[in-house]
DNA sequence: TGCGAATCTGCAATTCGTGCAGATTGGCGG
DNA sequence: CCGCCAATCTGCACGAATTGCAGATTCGCA
């Protein structure tokens, strides 16, 4: 998602107003690594802005979505949204639901069978597993409990180069 | 999932009594490759047997999905369940909303950034696309419509081997 | 065959969003 | 700087997908 400023220009190009509501919630989006929910955006929106409401936030991200600025993602509970729009895929925590960017090299290597027929044109790929907070904590959480399913695989990590960018 | 006779024993085992309409979802089930979702089984159900209840219908997929018996997979809209509980991932037809079971190998091979802390134990992959059916319409079909977001990327098919298991 | 726990069914209640309508307001034209 | 009108905002009703409840039934061990 691009910053509040060119949002704002991009905005105006396609004849949407920029409303204080709008500004607000491009503020709190950007750079947002929590993959907030509609509910959780109402909730940092609302501690600014007392009045606004929860449908104007849901209107902004269901633009914002169009826009191409935001990716909507349904993991079963409310649609988390994030702002992060470069190819990535995620990691869930199934204990407290937190969601991770994780970026997923080599898939080019991967062999697909029983797609006859089939028109693959992008795939998503979602980790599920402990967050570093959660590990050695109990069981998971009522809702985000039972595993979605694939088992434990192997996967490599390389040597972490930059984290912070 | 196993088979209805099966599936009556364990259920007896674990003190779960077996009726009738268990039985007739256990039947509808087994060797179900639609993925179908809670409505979609209680109007086959409702076919055969008039005053099942809904309600019956998504008790009846809990228990089997806490069994492991079913997978179910929450990708947006209602959930689907899934009676292949072998490992594999699935591809979903981005107009007609239709799933296929996808197997792929190399999991191995992919190298994965970001997991900082993050202890995967299960990954599931989804492919959008279109299905050999819908390959050659028109756009995508409302609610199903939208990217998930990861563009395309380069998948290698090997050689068909075997499909009719 | 009997009985108690497990189920079934119908309906209310929830959660997550979307449709609507009336009151406001952004921002281009003058 | 002023006005106008479409684009918004807010509150609320409505809709889809599930889950919680309660009373009537039924499975299945003793």
């Amino acid at each position: 998602m691009r910053n509040p400023a060119e949002l704002t220009s991009a905005f105006r190009a396609r004849g949407l107003k920029v409303t204080p509501q709008r500004q607000l919630l491009f503020r709190l989006l950007h750079g947002n690594t929590a993959h907030p929910s509609a509910d959780a955006l109402y909730a940092l929106a609302h501690a600014e802005m007392p009045g606004i409401s929860l449908r104007t936030v849901y209107q902004t991200l269901t633009d914002l979505a169009a826009m191409g600025e935001l990716d909507s993602l349904s993991l079963g509970g409310a649609t988390r949204f994030d702002p992060n729009t470069d190819p990535h895929h995620h990691a869930q925590c199934s204990r407290c639901g937190a969601l991770h960017d994780v970026y997923v090299e080599q898939l080019g290597c991967l062999e697909v069978r029983g797609l006859d027929g089939f028109t693959p044109n992008g795939a998503t790929i979602v980790f599920s597993g402990l967050c570093a907070a959660c590990t050695g904590l109990g069981a998971p959480r009522a809702a985000a409990a039972a595993s979605e399913h694939a088992p434990v695989e192997q996967f490599s990590t390389p040597t972490p180069k930059e984290q912070s960018p």
